[in-house]
DNA sequence: CGCCTATTTGATCTGATTCAAACAATGTGG
DNA sequence: CCACATTGTTTGAATCAGATCAAATAGGCG
């Protein structure tokens, strides 16, 4: 966690999955979000962006700073989280391709919150400038954008509720079903199985938990068969059966479009 | 908790504080986010909307409804919550004056919690359409209630990190500094001392406690000689040492203006 | 192989919950 | 204006979910 964004090395080239083009998946979000027309979809393509690739565990934007850019996550995993006086520390998202995590630096000049890669990951950078143009260009993009950060506010508080009144098994539960819904969406899901390159202790400061107890849970969770979960890859063994656990409801997601990969 | 809004009675005459002009608190409240032209507030001025006043402890938008109109809150006090399967409660946030709590519904159709009046309150309801309409004419205006949206995830970030991950006396004392700095910046806040209709049951479904320790917990905040709380009235006897207690940064409030009242 | 990081286990402790009951304040109707 | 009901606050005792501390094991990798 060393780096800012200035200093990261710039890979115009290597992209990790060259078949995804930045914009297409730009607008396969937004879909997700709420009907593009033709004209939209063009100006998009046309958005100006730059292409870095970043380590695992670097922060890509810190507590304090003032972007003039956002980050598209085009690959990769990468959180939002927040340190206390006593060197705690409280992941509030987990964020997968597609998402723009840093959105609300462009109306919140200073950020509340860091941001930091958990996995090697690829980031296209757009510059404040080119959002603000498009979003005067294209007023219903940005409630699409809009529509975005509200979503964004709506798994906040659902993850405050489940820190604040769920149990520790509910919450390993309800996170992994989130986490298996969002992948999905955007086809990085088959078969209830995804890439999730976290550590328990990083689940222990999402959920609010410490790690041996994240670790007893994980062992509950795979005890009663509803989960595998090693080496970076999380399978639910039985979906009804998790959902169950996890009281998850996905409706809180608001998507648009259902539909499952 | 019995009715939803179509059902409450409508007295259009008779507002708490009739000096109070609607329009002139939602300027003030947006103003305090950005700046606005004097044709935006002439815009702002000529917004439709409907006066309705409710009695304490009524739900005004309840989760899976689908409302057509926004809440502007014109006095009173409000939360927004959600109820989880055993009947536990989790407060999301709290509501003064010059809040739209539903605000999210112009952009997600489903109401993903609830939202209800603590104290006897006076709101003014504003189609979606209108919204709309107001969001096509000046876009500008249409990015400062993006801007607060986005200071609403901000202050659900900042209590999913005192839930997660700071003491019961931390949680309580961070509380009660927002809730006068937000207080403060309406101007219903003198001398560190707020109305605050909540009941200590509020306080604890609000940060994941109990009420039986939420009264523990108080006990010893106000033995310390930081506050008085009693009858519906809040006051800070030490501010500095309650921020201190508090580990309060009010910095992710975002305030534009900095006027203490 | 040796180093580092992550996971796992055991033992102990504690902040907070739960249950139950008393008490105080407020409001209501007669 | 009092009796009574209702709701909120306070207290005590027992209990527990989850934290903390400490140490052992397992993987991954240069």
């Amino acid at each position: 966690m060393e780096h800012t964004l200035s200093a990261l090395s710039w890979k115009g080239a290597s992209l990790m999955s060259p078949s995804d083009n930045p914009a297409e998946l730009l607008i396969r979000k937004l879909e997700w979000l709420g009907p593009l027309s033709a004209r939209q979809r063009e100006v998009l393509r046309r958005l100006e962006a730059v292409r870095v690739s970043v380590d695992a565990h670097q922060d890509i934007a810190r507590e304090g700073d003032r972007p003039s850019s956002v980050t598209l996550l085009l690959a990769g995993f990468a959180c939002r989280y927040k340190l206390v006086s006593d060197g705690k520390r409280q992941i509030t998202s987990f964020h997968i391709p597609g998402d723009i995590p840093d959105l609300s630096s462009l109306f919140i000049p200073v950020m509340d919150h860091s941001f930091c890669s958990l996995a090697p990951s690829e980031l296209a950078v757009i510059p404040h400038a080119a959002m603000l143009a498009l979003f005067h260009e294209q007023p219903q993009v940005a409630h699409l954008f809009w529509r975005d950060t509200l979503v964004d506010a709506a798994v906040f508080c659902e993850w405050m509720v489940g820190i604040g009144r769920r149990s520790a098994f509910t919450r390993v539960a309800h996170l992994f079903c989130e986490l298996i819904v969002r992948m999905q969406a955007v086809g990085l899901c088959s078969d209830y199985s995804v890439e999730l390159p976290v550590t328990q202790t990083d689940i222990a400061d999402a959920l609010g938990l410490s790690t041996v107890h994240v670790n007893r849970t994980l062992q509950e969770i795979r005890g009663a068969g509803l989960i595998k979960f090693s080496r970076g890859r999380l399978v639910a063994l039985d979906w009804e059966g998790l959902c169950d656990a996890g009281e998850f409801e996905q409706s809180y997601l608001h998507r648009q479009r259902t539909k499952t990969v």
